[in-house]
DNA sequence: TCTTTATACGGAACGGTGTTCCGTATGTCA
DNA sequence: TGACATACGGAACACCGTTCCGTATAAAGA
């Protein structure tokens, strides 16, 4: 690949990224192209069609996302590393709110996405899961669909209601997983009751 | 109000009905006009935006669906009508799925919508489930807004694995309000446990 | 019945969108 | 240093929602 090829790819998708976040993923591919400095012509030949920038954003954060959890298992606690990348992922999802339209649109471009999505996702939050489940941190009825799948759902709707709301719900959810076991990492006082 | 202009109105709704439903909320206005066999000026005349002609059919259904309710009443016993009004309405939203984003747009023209659907479906599910409730055919603690509310939902998902799915899925909602009660509107055994 | 006039009609025109096309510029490799 | 495959830019196209205005017509008074 030419080298001004691959930057001008660059300079799109960080353009875009930054546009979608400002203008919503409607933005005229004009702006992208203006703010990443090159032509619609450059735009079209990246990517053929509007939904295949898009993808490739959502591609993108996707894995910024997945990425963020073996960092955190290194930094904190098993229990703390979930509690955390848990809210990491309603940050996800609230930025991509406005693509829930467009992935349920059946537009070819994004079925590959849900797919992606999920083969990416879900092993990273299954080793988060399954380091505090071995420390006995959390709950082991609960899976990594489960997560993915129920605090989705649930700051989609909560943040009609603002993001402080919806990351109060999460956590809610979060602390239900660790019901019943030690309180505090630290403190292994063995409060644990109902296996 | 004109006679033409009356004529031209009713022409309008049915035909924005049919292409809605044929080719989804993005239909064209100039396929709609066309099909009511009209022209662009006579439609936004009428509808001064887009948004406007989607609310219109939008009401329109509303009223459909609510009106259905009282019907149901007289043709079938309290607990049957209720279950029957509840496929009705899985119909409704099912038909209505594509607006799901437009509802959340902020587009002004569907805030009124929101309401309206509210406070013209919610009396008429009340009625019905009131009379099944005075009847001892379903349970008292579920209110109009539970329904509404998860049964929309629940189709709305449930409807990614077809119609059928969905209706299942509603139907077991529904009949979960009929648990401990009489299982047939006929057969008055009382099999109830659990108040 | 015939005027009159407020009202409604049709469709060309406008501004903005996604997408295509092609002449021009440029990185790459012998 | 050429030669050429590749990438670039932006004018042009098709289609969209919306506006505008000259024309047609339904309705009310003579």
């Amino acid at each position: 690949m030419r080298a001004d090829a691959q930057r001008n790819m660059d300079a799109l998708l960080e353009a875009a990224m930054a546009v979608f976040a400002t203008s919503g993923v409607d933005a005229p591919v004009r702006e992208i192209a203006a703010k990443a400095g090159v032509g619609l012509g450059t735009v079209y030949r990246h990517f053929p069609q509007r939904s295949d920038l898009i993808a490739a954003v959502f591609r993108h954060e996707i894995d910024a996302c997945a990425d963020a959890a073996p960092v955190l298992a290194v930094e904190h606690e098993p229990g703390e590393a979930l509690a955390r990348w848990t809210l990491r992922y309603v940050d996800f999802v609230a930025a991509k709110r406005g693509l829930a339209p467009a992935l349920h649109s059946g537009d070819p471009a994004f079925d590959t996405l849900r797919a992606y999505f999920e083969q990416r996702l879900r092993p990273a939050l299954q080793a988060l899961l399954e380091s505090a489940a071995a420390a006995g941190e959390v709950r082991t009825d609960v899976d990594a669909d489960d997560i993915l799948g129920a605090v989705a759902s649930l700051s989609m709707h909560a943040f009609d209601r603002g993001p402080k709301h919806a990351r109060r719900m999460v956590s809610l959810f979060v602390d239900g997983m660790r019901y019943g076991l030690s309180p505090h990492p630290k403190s292994k006082r063995a409060v644990r009751r109902k296996t």
